[in-house]
RNA sequence: GGGCGGUUAGCUCAGUUGGUCAGAGCACCUCGUUUACACCGAGGGGGUCGGGGGUUCGAGCCCCUCACCGCCCACCA
């Protein structure tokens, strides 16, 4: 342990955190223990795996400062606590990553060959794993890094074998032929919720379809026009479709057109599908390429006839176009349309036209053969989980994004053409049958005839990312096997996430977490809202805008990052994370510290045995903090990080910090105190640090720990002997003290109105001024009696003299005013500004009178509870004693 | 084409079940070198809570409607 250093007036963040880091790993404070601790309530957060394609990001920050203030909360509460760390392969988004820095080295996937590519992409994962962990420490995660876990290591791969199997035993998994989205340039499949939509100005085309005579040859006097926005699959058209009702084509149906360029002889059929009012009424139909034509031609039994190859160039179907790119095969068929006359028409049209999410590429419908989820009858039962209260989703409005998704879902294409990925453990027999198999070094024998493995070939498909992503919350813990950790931690208690893959990910585990292990995988699901760059846009590398969270933890400190990031925001909404939020963060740390650097440094020495009883400030701040106790208590067991942050910030800075420790001050320079009472204040301080420590170290671990570790030395009976704050207990909420809180809301009154007069007044702000106070009642001048020690420090005033109630004998035209009592300084006349602001306080309270005249002469008086009506009536007269003081009756 | 969220002080945002909720921080104005902190302290100005209706004794908070902004979902060639 480094030595205890002079306390410097800035707080050192970025110097001192990693210090602090390494003390709680060394402490083994991040790992349960090996046996649940008795009677513990099991806590487990669950985190989002970041992919493993390089640093984290400012949003990452934002999931780990809420999961660790979770995770610390909990783990101080003695709940048997986890946060289990780990990172996702992310293929598609990992190939995409590697395969930019293979172009940088002159290499490609092809170069390379499967075996090597893959390599290459181990020690890429090697080194970004590590950054991550890094990064995520340095952040202050109390992850339990022991259970590390990476969802391409073998026990995410058993996992994921055993649930394909499952699935596929239970008729859940099918292999078949559908129209999937392909990306051309990532050459692999995509699901449809990695296609993103894209407005777009595109052409719509009208092209004139030859009728076919009776001897096959187009007629030149008669035709029918089709509308297009993508002529280059004319090639693959099959037919020509029309409403049935549409009397412009009746005639038509059942005649055939004659495809150009092909000559191929198309159907004219018809169809509800089309509708009558768009284009010429006309459509027609490539089932190969386009989903409507797929199914349309699935029920009028034609062929489907693709025509595009896998990097979405023309294949050998397109004759003389064949290898043309889609886009220059459209320029030229469109050109020879065009020459020969049957072009008929060219408009721009509004379109939404689907890109690949990773890499942009124009997304490309494409006949295969592959496997898919059968959704449906899992998402039932997620719904049902959330219909029925068994998982809850914070905040709730995202329960309707969640159903409606759910309830409209299909099928999930769960096949993908990469290579870094778990591979499908699906074989196929020369004969065609289908072995699918848990075991990692696959099947003995084809199923179904009995062939041996050497004639076998495994599925060169491997899993959508978001497959074993699905099995996160239990693949993690010894999944499939009933392991201690299953026992212990399954299900996760809090699922926290950013609501942009509910769909993805959470949606995803439901189904599969259901499925796998029967239970639903959490109780909830907290969804967090995304980090914007100032000015309200998405962060993103392209753009420039991003925030590397190690930069301004650099600058302001980790756990100003934490409390920035938590603080003022919503759960759900996006916020906007700026410098002047993170310097209220900072300034925040900074106020802790100097904060502790009093208290601390103010300790009696020698520090005798504490004697006499509580003052007035030591009995209201321990009712303050008995009262933050139990607000923080009740906030973060409701999941309202933002509001704990809030209310632990205000009662740090202005209970603690400008009213007690201020009030502490005069009580501890009293001439007649005796070493016993300041040893008592003084412990009263500490104690009372000790507990705003405790209630902070989850949002701001590092400060709240470098001071325990201060707090332990100069005063062990607060900090319960445990040197490590991170492992301290969480508070109990004492007793609250009414009779303080009530002494201390006079004092408070008296002294802002003082403060108030001296400015409204103009009289100088340092001057020693003579103050006159006039209570309002007993009561009042009893509790300011109790109150009268503080006041001459707090508002700068002496001599004080108070007076009986009633007595205002000698009171000057400028006064203060409240419920409590009247009060004037003396030692100077009202200057001009002071009156000026008396007229306008004067128009203010007359304002504030006529209002709740208003109120009291309506239906109100009558009509609401009778305790709200005296609380008006009370207003009215404080309001209208106001008034006549400040006019001089 | 559906659905959701937002519109509160100059800026960034809080406002739990309708009744001191009109708030915080920053910015602004005035004052302050009292031995924790100027990354500070004290005081102050500033908002008809997007517009318009309605329910209620009482509405940022509930209902209707309109206007912008954003997001999500969606197969119209």
């Amino acid at each position: 342990m480094e030595e205890r250093r002079e306390m410097a007036p800035r707080y050192a963040a970025a110097a001192i955190e990693p210090l602090i880091y390494d003390r709680w790993l060394a402490s083994g404070a991040f790992t349960p223990s090996v046996e649940p601790p008795t009677g513990a309530e099991p806590f487990v957060i669950a985190m989002p795996p970041p992919n493993v394609t390089g640093s984290l990001h400012v949003g990452h920050a934002l999931f780990v400062t809420l999961e660790d203030i979770l995770t610390r909360y909990h783990r101080m509460r003695g709940d048997d606590t986890l946060w289990l760390p780990g990172v996702d392969h992310a293929s598609i988004a990992a190939q995409f990553v590697l395969d930019k820095i293979l172009a940088e080295e002159g290499e490609n996937r092809a170069s390379l060959g499967r075996d090597r590519y893959l390599e290459r992409m181990w020690r890429f994962m090697d080194e970004t794993r590590d950054v991550i962990g890094l990064q995520m420490r340095r952040l202050g995660a109390s992850a339990d890094w022991t259970r590390n876990r990476f969802t391409m290591d073998p026990m995410s791969a058993r996992a994921v074998r055993t649930a394909f199997k499952r699935l596929h035993d239970a008729g859940l998994v099918y292999r078949g032929e559908a129209l999937v989205n392909w990306c051309p340039r990532c050459r692999t499949t995509i699901s449809d919720l990695e296609k993103v939509p894209v407005e777009e100005t595109g052409t719509l085309w009208t092209i004139r379809y030859h009728l076919a005579r009776p001897d096959g040859t187009p007629d030149p006097e008669q035709s029918i026009s089709v509308a297009t926005t993508r002529p280059e699959t004319i090639l693959g058209d099959v037919a020509v479709a029309v409403h049935p009702d549409d009397d412009r084509y009746r005639g038509l149906v059942g005649r055939e057109a004659i495809l150009p360029f092909l000559g191929r002889r198309l159907p004219i059929i018809a169809d509800a599908v089309v509708d009558p009012k768009f284009g010429t009424g006309a459509v027609k139909i490539t089932p190969a390429h386009d989903p409507d034509d797929y199914e349309t031609g699935r029920r009028h039994g034609l062929a489907a006839i693709s025509v595009l190859d896998e990097e979405a160039r023309i294949n050998a179907e397109g004759g003389a176009f064949a290898g043309l790119d889609r886009y220059e095969a459209r320029a030229r068929i469109v050109d020879e349309l065009r020459a020969m006359g049957d072009l008929e028409d060219e408009r721009p049209h509004q379109m939404v036209v689907g890109h690949c999410d990773r890499c942009g590429t124009v997304i490309e419908p494409r006949l295969s053969v592959g496997w898919f989820v059968r959704t449906q009858p899992l998402a039932e039962r997620a719904l049902a989980s959330v219909r029925e209260g068994r998982t809850r989703i914070v905040p709730d409005h995202f329960t309707k994004v969640y159903t409606h998704w759910m309830e409209n879902i299909r099928d999930w294409a769960i096949g993908r053409q990469l290579w870094w990925g778990h591979r499908i453990p699906a074989w196929y027999c020369p004969d065609g049958h289908i072995t699918v198999s848990d075991i990692e070094a696959g099947p003995d024998a084809c199923a179904t005839c009995g062939r041996p493995a050497g004639e076998l070939t495994q599925e060169t498909d491997i899993f959508d990312t978001w497959f074993s992503s699905g099995l996160w919350p239990f693949s993690t813990l010894g999944w499939p096997d009933d392991t201690p950790d299953m026992r212990r931690f399954y299900p996760t208690s809090v699922m926290e996430t950013g609501y942009d893959i509910v769909f993805f990910w959470v949606a995803r585990m439901m189904m599969l977490g259901l499925f796998c292990t029967g239970v639903e995988p959490f109780h909830t699901i907290y969804l967090h809202g995304l980090v914007r760059a100032d000015g309200g846009v998405k962060m993103s590398k392209t753009k420039g805008n991003t925030t590397d969270p190690i930069e301004v933890i650099e600058e302001v400190g980790a756990d100003a990052l934490r409390f920035a990031l938590t603080s003022g925001t919503t759960p759900g909404a996006d916020q906007r994370l700026t410098l002047a939020k993170l310097e209220r963060a900072r300034n925040f740390t900074n106020k802790l510290w100097n904060a502790a650097r009093f208290v601390l440094g103010a300790r009696p020495d020698p520090l005798v045995a504490s004697d006499g009883s509580p003052t007035l400030a030591e009995r209201w701040i321990a009712s303050r903090l008995a009262e933050a106790t139990e607000r923080a208590t009740k906030q973060l067991d409701e999941l309202e990080m933002s509001a704990y942050a809030g209310s632990i910030h205000e009662f740090a800075w202005s209970d603690y910090c400008d009213w007690f420790l201020e009030m502490a001050k005069v009580d501890l320079r009293r001439p007649d105190v005796t070493d016993g009472e300041r040893a008592r204040i003084w412990r009263s301080s500490a104690s009372t640090l000790a507990g705003l420590l405790r209630l902070l170290h989850p949002v701001v671990p590092y400060v709240t720990e470098e001071i325990w570790a201060g707090l332990t030395e100069a005063a062990p009976d607060t900090t319960d002997g445990q040197p490590l704050l991170i492992r301290a207990a969480w508070p109990a909420a004492g007793g609250r003290d009414a009779a303080a809180d009530a002494d201390m809301a006079v004092l408070m009154t008296v002294i802002r109105g003082v403060r108030n007069l001296r400015t409204e007044s103009g009289l100088p702000a340092g001057a020693w001024l003579p103050l006159t106070v006039v209570p309002a009642d007993a009561a009042a001048r009893e509790a300011i009696e109790r109150g009268l020690g503080y006041l001459p420090a707090l508002a700068r005033v002496r001599p004080i003299e108070l007076r009986q109630p009633g007595d205002d004998a000698g009171r000057p035209p400028t006064v203060a005013s409240t419920a409590v009592a009247t009060a004037w300084l003396g030692g100077g006349e009202a200057s001009t500004e002071g009156d000026t602001r008396r007229a306008s306080q004067e128009a203010h309270l007359q304002r504030g009178i006529e209002r709740l005249q208003a109120l009291l002469a309506g239906d109100f008086a009558t009509r609401a509870p009778a305790e709200l009506v005296e609380r008006e009536r009370a207003r009215l007269a404080e309001l209208e004693a106001q008034l006549r003081l400040l006019v001089g009756d």
